[in-house]
DNA sequence: GCGTTGACATACCAACCGGTATGGACTATA
DNA sequence: TATAGTCCATACCGGTTGGTATGTCAACGC
C-alpha cells in the first residue's frame, strides 16, 4: 500500500509547498520530496526547469552547470549523455507528479466527480508563470516525439497509463450507476486527455487564465452531460 | 468577393495536388499557387519543412541552404535574421491554409455540419507522416510561445481568428435554430480549437491514426449533442 | 559611358554546442 | 598498506551555430 501526501495539521507555516497544486499542475515537483540534495538530484532538478523553459533540443548544459554549480565531470558521471538526463527527467521528476496529481486520484470516488474537481482546484492554482511554460509532458511530447524515439516511447507511456485511469474510472462508473452508458469509456479517456492538454496549450500561447477557465468550463459542461440521468438506471 | 477554390472538372489529371486535404491537414502548403519559384519562395518552402520537422529552435539554416542550393547571401538579402525567416512563414504559409482551410468554409452552411464534415474528411486524408509531425501552428504555439513574444503573438493572431470564425458560425446557427442555446459559442469555440489540437497532438505522439480517429469521433459525437432538438426551437 | 541598385556568392567569424580524456581526492575493501 | 571504485574537476576538442563583411555582376537610369 502506498502511502499518500496528505493535508498537513495547520501549523501556520507553509512546509513543502508541494500541497496546493493540482490539475496541469501535476508537474510542479520542484525539490520534491528532497532526502539528500546530493547532485544527481540538483541536476535533474535544474535540467527540468532548463528543459520546461527551453525545451529540451535547446537545453543548454552549460547552462544547467551554470545554476547548479556543479561542473561537467559530475554530470556525465551521473548521465551518460543529454539524451540519457532528458530520459531521467522525464521517468523521475514528470512521471512522479502524473502519478500523484491524476492516477492516485481517479482509484476512487465519483469519476466525474473526481475530475471536475481537479480541473476547477487547478484552474485556480496554477501561476501565470505555470501557464506560459505549459504543461513539460506536453512540451516534450510535441517538441520530440518526432524526433527521438526514445522520447516519445517514454512519453506514449504515461499517456498510455493517464488514458487507462481515466477509461477504467468511467467504466467503473458505469458499473456504478453513476456514468451514462452512451459514452464509450475507453475513448472518451481519449478525448479528455487530448482536451485537456489542449486546453493547457490554448491557454499557454495567451498567457491567460481566464481562456484557460473558460475552456476548463466548457469541459465540465460536457463531462457533466456525462452523468447517469436519474431514474434510468438499467 | 473571395474567390474560392472549386472542385475542378474531372480531367483525369490531378492539377495542383491542393485540393484534398482538410482538418488538421490545413497547413499542407508544399509548392501551393507557385508563381514562380523564385528564390525567395524557396527559402520559405524549405523553411516551412526544415521548420515543421525539427522545431524552429533547433532548424538550421545551413541545412535549409543545402536543401535548396540556396546561398547563405541569398537568404540574408531576403530575411534580417532566422527569427524573421520564421515569421515569414507564419504569417505567410501557414496562414494562408489556415484561411483556407477553416476560416473560409466556416462562412456558410450547418456549423455543425461543416465541423464534422472537416473533422471526418481530414481524419481520412492525413499520412501517416502528417500525423507524425503534428499540427505546424501547435508545434510553434507550443515551442516559441514562452522563448519570443513575436512568435506569440502571430501565433495568438491566428488563433483568435479561427476561434473567431467558430464562435460566429456557432452564434449564426443559435440564431438559425440549428444549434442549441444551452452552450455559450465563444467558449465552446475555444474548447473546440482546443480539443482539436489536443486530438492532433495525441495522434501525433502515439503515431497512431487509429487514436486521430477516436478522438475525432469523440469530438464528433459532442458536436452532435449541441444540434438544436426537433420542436423545442424558442 | 557611368553611377546606382538589386540579387546574389564567398569567406570568414566568434560563440557555443555536446562530448571526452585525464587526473585527483576520498573511501571502502582486502 | 595496497588496490579498486566512486565522485567528481579541469582542460580540451571538433563541429555547428547564426551572423557579417566584402565582392561580383547584370540591369537600369541618365
Amino acid at each position: 500500500m502506498k502511502t499518500k501526501i496528505q493535508k498537513l495539521p495547520s501549523t501556520g507555516v507553509t512546509p513543502t509547498e508541494q500541497i496546493k497544486t493540482p490539475f496541469w499542475h501535476f508537474w510542479k515537483c520542484d525539490r520534491c520530496s528532497i532526502p539528500k540534495e546530493e547532485t544527481r538530484t540538483q541536476l535533474l532538478n535544474a535540467a527540468f526547469e532548463e528543459i520546461h523553459q527551453f525545451g529540451f533540443q535547446s537545453a543548454s548544459l552549460s547552462r544547467i552547470l551554470k545554476r547548479t554549480g556543479v561542473t561537467k565531470g559530475a554530470l556525465y558521471h551521473y548521465f551518460p549523455s543529454k539524451t540519457d538526463l532528458g530520459y531521467a527527467v522525464l521517468d523521475e521528476m514528470i512521471r512522479e507528479q502524473m502519478l500523484d496529481f491524476w492516477i492516485h486520484p481517479l482509484q476512487q470516488g465519483h469519476p466525474i466527480d473526481v475530475i471536475i474537481q481537479i480541473i476547477e482546484e487547478s484552474g485556480e492554482l496554477m501561476t501565470l508563470e505555470d501557464i506560459r511554460l505549459g504543461c513539460p509532458l506536453a512540451n516534450l511530447s510535441q517538441e520530440m516525439s518526432p524526433v527521438d524515439e526514445g522520447f516519445r516511447q517514454r512519453v506514449e507511456a504515461q499517456y498510455t497509463e493517464w488514458r487507462s485511469a481515466l477509461g477504467a474510472a468511467l467504466k467503473r462508473g458505469q458499473e456504478a450507476g453513476e456514468v451514462t452508458n452512451d459514452i464509450d469509456a475507453e475513448a472518451t479517456a481519449v478525448m479528455l486527455v487530448a482536451s485537456l492538454e489542449g486546453c493547457l496549450a490554448t491557454a499557454k500561447n495567451a498567457q491567460s487564465r481566464e481562456l484557460l477557465m473558460q475552456c476548463g468550463m466548457s469541459l465540465i459542461q460536457i463531462l457533466n452531460t456525462f452523468r447517469q440521468k436519474e431514474g434510468e438506471q438499467l
